[in-house]
DNA sequence: CGGCACGTTGAAGGGCTTCAAGCTCTGTGG
DNA sequence: CCACAGAGCTTGAAGCCCTTCAACGTGCCG
């Protein structure tokens, strides 16, 4: 039974893109000690500063990255959704989490230890260059909104937001458009963009005004892809 | 002579914190193919978008890595000082580079093949460990740079601005401030934090009228690092 | 000494925030 | 079933922070 047990979370490592191909051998050190846990919307995986000795891989739901700031405003690093990993650099330094993970909906994580991950990477050299591509990635990413920032009007960084969103979680409907599947309020996208909610809600309106998306209560429905596509990147002026 | 020049690389290696208690074995695959480099003031060591094929240790002046955005305005991502890495992250997984890396003054670097890097890591744990945690810390830093752009005002970002260079270049005077150790320009800064050269020409000119610190032609020193650091940490009202 | 890059300063204006009030849904309990 | 509370959203008005444009200093270096 426990053995089931384990063979099914190597089975679930399996689908994920970061642990495809790894041999079984690998996934069963990976799993010793692992355990599913379901969640709550609105609850909290791992709280900011908290100690990290594990990670987890998501089987079910939505879950974001939040850092708190001294002000109380938060901050969304990032969204994950099916098969991505959260955590994992955390839990391979041992440092605190950089900021709390909270679980946007009901779903389901698996549960891993980070300890297991070093000798394992030793042995399996593919696992250990996706792990660092996958680092790599992140920080990629995370300069590249450094620079949004930076530089760009709030306008474009919503309509960059709702990008990202629509490749993360964008489901296509009957009718061409693009569902964002996941509950989605004005505040959410404020704390991804860097603004307040009253700017967002002006935003969203004249674009649905436009015909460019459809906006309900913390939902959206992306219209015309192109035409966002443009705002994101049109220069300022 | 070859053999001379290789083990003083080997030497230069093990000075760095990266690399300090790599076994000399390791050091010598690392620097197999390896050249000193000297650069210019204004010089470009790597281009955005090149292919990585090497990374470099920096053995004496300083550089910036620069994004260079579609609108013309560039963004300074980090600046980098003796022992420093850079293009460590895309060395290993062959990405292209994510933006410019220029020399800030006359100096010195290390340029070294990526390719050995994985089989080195391979057997020593210790360096695969360093490695990790050099990307997993650049990763924090860049995300506290995306709050602070997020929530924080232009005063606390230039004062987070100042304080991290003091911790990087600053040098302790007899009188007890601290000089930055670097030619930073009103544009340089303001690159560093996201605003303006004229925004940044205001807020030093009255922080200098308030005595917290001395500023020149391209060059700033900290005279009350406390009050600047409280600047940095303040809520905004 | 003239040119150029760096820096300062002023004025105007706009993008965005902030505050405030009211609206619209959803869910809940009487 | 309906009223009510509350969360989410909209909309308006005021204003400030910051940008933008522009002109002028200033110092360095050929």
């Amino acid at each position: 039974m426990l053995d089931r047990e384990s063979s099914s979370y190597q089975h679930l490592l399996a689908q994920t893109a970061l642990f495809a191909d790894v041999p079984p051998v690998a996934l069963d050190q990976l799993t010793v000690g692992a355990y599913r846990r379901a969640t709550v919307t609105g609850e909290y995986l791992f709280h900011q500063d908290d100690a990290a000795h594990r990670y987890c891989v998501v089987l079910s739901g939505k879950f974001r990255l939040v850092q708190h700031s001294a002000e109380g405003k938060d901050v969304t690093m990032a969204v994950f959704v099916l098969g991505d990993v959260i955590g994992l650099v955390v839990a391979l330094t041992n440092d605190p989490y950089p900021g709390s993970v909270e679980a946007l909906d009901a779903g389901e994580v698996l549960l891993l230890p980070g300890a297991p991950l070093w000798p394992v990477m030793n042995d399996c050299g593919l696992l250990a260059v996706r792990v660092l591509r996958l680092i790599a990635g992140r920080l990629k990413e995370t300069q590249n909104r450094v620079r949004e920032l930076s530089v760009e009007r709030v306008q474009q960084r919503i309509a960059r937001a709702l990008l990202r969103l629509s490749q993360k979680v964008g489901v296509k409907e009957a009718d061409g458009s693009i569902r964002l599947a996941l509950t989605l309020g004005r505040q959410d996208l404020a704390q991804l963009t860097g603004t307040t909610l009253e700017t967002v809600s002006r935003t969203i309106a004249a674009w649905e005004r436009d015909g460019m998306l459809d906006a309900g209560r913390e939902q959206i429905t992306i219209r015309k892809l192109d035409e966002i596509t443009a705002i994101a990147q049109e220069l300022p002026i």
